[in-house]
RNA sequence: GGAGAAAUACCCAAGCCUGGCUGAAGGGACUGGUCUUGAAAACCAGCAGGCGAGCAAUCGCGCGGGGGUUCGAAUCCCUCUUUCUCCGCCA
């Protein structure tokens, strides 16, 4: 949720910022409501304070055992002078909370304006590998190599999984050792969550209302299963009031991810690149706002930390503002290559929501002074293994098929240094 | 899934039957002070926080959430959520 704030002293800045990510809004009619609830309110609380005096009176004259109709005759009159007002100011409430909720994240200003195709690579780790003969995509390598079988678990489930077998189960372990290994290492909080989750945490989040037809919903609960583990970490401190001195929190999960991505199949898009379900590693920090840069550089540095050490080529991008998720105010990607389709895809996702989601949640902390302000808090992905385990299968591939484990997670998979 | 009990401020806890003087007793913690070489102890003092309206004085809402009854609700009624106990069922 933006500062309403913001919106009452200056709608036009605000509808400057939005048009960067492509985003018309028109706040006339919200600035309407506002200005009636606030006369409104202003009637309803005068009637309240008159009949909150009247009937500290009748009590203080009941007690005295003295006569109080005529009490009882003068409150008769405002009574029900606000019944009528009350329903409607609870109704302009309800209004400019959905109208809020609908609205996305201020883009930062160092974003540039317009949509994906304006997404600018700021860096390159390593040289785009080369190879001296016929390379296989992450499908075939996996299938010959009898650790990702497709077909059996389309069989059980349908189109967009796949079963990790044997040293192919192995090796996404291993990831994920390696990255909980890691992020204990720097301090973080290992978390694991509930993944089935309620409303109030996807809309606190900013997956909801916009984006309930995207999640798994169980029938007849009102819960549904969680895309990301950001989703659930953006909750621990919903409703909280945290201490000065706890901050910054860190905490990290694993947790499968779903998604229904309906209608987004593309046949680029084959094999594990895209599925209903993948496994992630995420990391959330929830800090001073002041402070909220410099964790944003440290999950930058974190996740490209993981992907140098496993050795993969990969860009980062800073997205424009158009490309930015709704509740995000910046979003660096770290994308890996992919020689088999020759592109970049999304392995992490490194965002700062600011107070975007603190505000929906209610995510505040005291501050020095004693007064409570809200914090920021920021997500990033450390890092999705379901889309790192075929870039690592191309990228380390050889001519005779087989693949070369990253010298990081030999020690995770026993010693195995080849996959063949 | 069935049956009961509970939810009060940072923590513990009174009040709820018998609605009004409860912005919520009492303790602990915390903060400040007295005393002390310093500390502890003892004693004294302070201590809902938050949200909303207003330039302000001040006012409104707040006793798990929501609704209702009433001139008036922490207190009565309904409902939801969560926790605990017992039974059933299981990993």
């Amino acid at each position: 949720m933006i500062d309403e704030k913001w919106i009452l002293t200056d709608p036009e800045a605000v509808k400057e910022a939005l048009k960067k990510r492509e985003y018309d809004i028109d706040f006339t009619e919200y600035l309407e409501l506002k200005e009636l609830r606030s006369s409104l309110l202003q009637k309803i609380e005068d009637v309240r304070a008159k009949r909150n005096k009247l009937s500290k009176s009748i009590g203080q004259l009941k007690r005295e055992k003295k006569d109080t109709s005529e009490l009882f005759n003068e409150i008769d009159t405002i009574k029900n002078a606000i019944d009528e007002d009350e329903l409607t100011l609870k109704d302009i409430e309800t209004q400019v909370e959905e109208f809020l909720y609908k609205i996305p994240n201020i883009p930062d200003d160092d974003l540039l304006a317009g949509g994906k195709e304006l997404n600018e690579v700021i860096s390159v780790n390593k040289e785009k590998p080369s190879f001296d003969f016929k390379i296989k995509d992450h499908v075939d390598l996996a299938t010959s190599l009898k650790i990702i079988d497709y077909e059996r678990a389309a069989k059980m489930s349908g189109k967009g999984t796949w079963m990790y077998t044997n040293l192919g189960a192995r090796l996404e372990w291993a990831l994920l050792n390696f990255f909980i290994d890691e992020h204990l290492k720097d301090g973080y909080e290992f978390m694991l969550l509930p993944h089935i989750l309620n409303y109030e945490s996807g809309l606190t989040a900013g997956q909801f209302p916009k984006f309930k037809d995207e999640v798994f919903w169980l029938e007849g609960e009102d819960k549904f299963i969680l895309p990301t583990a950001e989703t659930a970490l953006i909750n621990i401190h919903r409703n909280e009031i945290l201490k000065n001195e706890e901050l910054p929190r860190k905490y990290f999960a694993y947790t499968p991810c779903y998604r229904k991505e309906a209608g987004s199949y593309r046949s680029e898009e084959r094999g594990m690149i895209r599925g209903y379900q993948f496994n992630k590693v995420e990391m959330v920090q929830y800090t001073k706002p002041e402070d909220s840069d410099k964790a944003f550089d440290e999950l930058m540095a974190k996740a490209e930390g993981l992907m140098k050490q496993l050795g993969l080529h990969y860009q980062v991008s800073k997205l424009a503002a158009g490309d930015v998720s709704f509740a995000m105010a910046r979003t660096f990607d770290i994308e890996v290559w992919l020689p088999s389709i020759g592109i970049y895809k999304e392995v992490s996702s490194v965002s700062n929501s600011r107070a975007f989601q603190a505000r929906r949640g209610k995510i505040r902390y005291r501050k020095e002074d004693g007064t409570v302000d809200f914090c920021h808090t920021l997500n990033g992905s450390g890092l999705a293994t379901s889309r790192l385990l075929p870039a690592i299968l191309e990228q380390n591939q050889q001519a005779d098929g087989s693949v070369l484990v990253p010298k990081v997670l030999v020690p995770y998979l026993g010693g195995i240094t080849v996959l063949k």
